[in-house]
DNA sequence: TGAATATATGAACAATCATTCATGTATTGA
DNA sequence: TCAATACATGAATGATTGTTCATATATTCA
């Protein structure tokens, strides 16, 4: 019977998943990373930094926030190496530390516009 | 002088930027699938789901977690199209609803590879 | 129909986190 | 060297959130 076959894969299947949970370490990278994603003021900020590389004070003037604020961000994304920085006369300058980044908020765009499209 | 076309060609980008700062709606749907994205439980279900489809107690058995935590989570999913859900028997049965969840946590993963082989 | 099983849900609580405020550090230019 | 500018950082606070506990709802089977 189909059925039957159905469940005989599925009990195989729920079997290798319990041996083959992924340890919390090994998942913690990717969890801190879409952690800082899910944020207004960063996915902004990496939004930004996406068209060209900005200054603190840039992107606190452009997002109209606080230089405060803005620092601690960049501080949390930087600690994930999801930006670099480097000095440039008295002005820090954030750039995006890798293009992954922007391919990943592309599909997650498209993961949205196709489920408007759904009715 | 070379810098001095440089300093233009920011300035107009930073203006460019000032005037093309999508809206907190807009970004709004993005920032939400990240926020369900960046908590382990979620992160951990998502995976199972990516082997299989589910139940409820299955995944809280795989997991080891209660049968109200992962209902809690699965609600966040669905409400997020991130899963869906269909009745069997007495068991609900949980499935991601796009390809795309994968290839996101994939292009993730690939970052943090990267990432870890810089030195 | 009634007991058992599977899932959902609301309230409460502890933990996490983003912003603000105050202040520290580093660089430039006079 | 000193004032001004740009950025970083620590503490405090209000808001958000994940889990638990208790309970409600829905389905099956006897």
């Amino acid at each position: 019977m189909e059925n039957e076959n159905f469940e005989i894969e599925h009990q195989k299947a729920l079997h290798n998943l319990k041996r083959n949970i992924p340890s919390d370490g090994d998942l913690e990278a990717m969890v801190n990373i879409f952690k800082a994603f899910g944020d207004m003021t960063r996915v902004k900020i990496i939004l930004a930094l996406s068209k060209t590389p900005l200054s603190v004070g840039e992107i606190a003037d452009t997002l109209d926030m606080s230089q405060s604020s803005i620092s601690h961000q960049l501080s949390i994304l930087k600690q994930l190496n999801l930006v670099s920085n480097a000095r440039r006369g008295r002005n820090i300058h954030y750039r995006l530390s890798d293009q992954h980044i922007i391919t990943i908020f592309n599909q997650t765009k498209e993961h949205i516009i196709e489920d408007e499209n759904e009715y």
